[in-house]
DNA sequence: CCTGCACCTACGAAATCCGTGACGATTGGA
DNA sequence: TCCAATCGTCACGGATTTCGTAGGTGCAGG
């Protein structure tokens, strides 16, 4: 009964500028359901659809849309310390030439987690986790600076987390 | 049927030198169990308890500890360009005193996701998401260099995020 | 020896998931 | 204007999963 997300269809009939990258129909109905997943990736879909004003198979649907579509994911994440990776850094990287090679080698590493083409003094950054330090600096120091193109790095050694959410969209 | 993961308990008395950070010990058959949920977060409990030799309401059991004990957390993580974040950035931060208050303002920022004190040249590096342009220059130019105990800033833009996942522990 | 504790299994009831068919609205073209 | 195609949603029943609970076992401490 209680309405409130109704006319969520004809209310946009074009979107709002969609000079995006090249998928952005994400409505105000999928931006409450995944609202709804990042608090709790296994909430019914039930349990969903009462909260956005959907019937359980039409969330099912998006949903499964979502996922298909890779929107998004929903996946266990954890705390690094727990699961026995005692060192991680962030690795600034100073390249030459082409940067995609460079970057899809670094991406073939199973212990970098993270990489991102950046503006700025860094061309590279990589978020590195290992199991302890002799570990992270043979990542470093024979894997990552061997690579061809690398020409420098800075590394940036974690001593502390003290934020790591995923609440994109939840704000 | 199909033994494989059995003798779990009695095969680790004491675990593989248990110094670590003091977090509990996290055996193999709870780190299977994560592996299959970084798979799918919503895998039913049946599935994994086959896929790792338990029962259905072992797993459960076992599942709701590690949540409780905010080993893990089962959450939709979305990409953030399709949620309309189209800037981002890494920021690195010098500053002086005590960095505690100043992490302790930048985690209380929505627009910052990820908040870690790090060695090197930098004492802070955070990362923050935003809608666009302005919005990136204000959060960094308004509100973080503002910040006291904040001495100077620098900024990496993101121009291609190439790898992002969760996999710790799916080695 | 026995008590307490942590962990696992077993099992029935309730809730959820999933496939399917139908209905209404919007779109594009004759 | 009208018609057909398409998309999103709802309704519904059966298979599956979840959930609470009771019972059994191995281990450490008294």
């Amino acid at each position: 009964m209680q309405s409130e997300v109704v006319a969520s269809r004809s209310a946009d009939p074009k979107g709002p500028r969609s000079r995006s990258g090249g998928s952005p129909p994400l409505d105000a109905v999928s931006l409450a359901i995944i609202e709804q997943l990042q608090e709790d990736g296994r909430r019914p879909y039930a349990a969903i659809g009462k909260a956005v004003g959907l019937s359980e198979a039409a969330v099912r649907q998006r949903v499964q849309k979502l996922l298909d579509q890779g929107v998004m994911q929903i996946v266990a994440v954890t705390d690094p310390l727990t699961v026995g990776f005692r060192r991680q850094a962030m690795v600034g990287i100073h390249a030459e030439g082409d940067l995609d090679p460079v970057a899809d080698a670094l991406t073939a590493m199973p212990e970098c987690e993270y990489v991102v083409m950046t503006a700025g003094s860094f061309d590279l950054m990589v978020e590195v986790v290992c199991e302890d330090d002799d570990h992270l600096l043979e990542v470093i120091n024979q894997r990552i600076r061997a690579l061809p193109g690398v020409r420098s790095t800075e590394s940036f050694v974690y001593l502390k987390l003290k934020k790591q959410t995923y609440m994109w969209g939840t704000r």
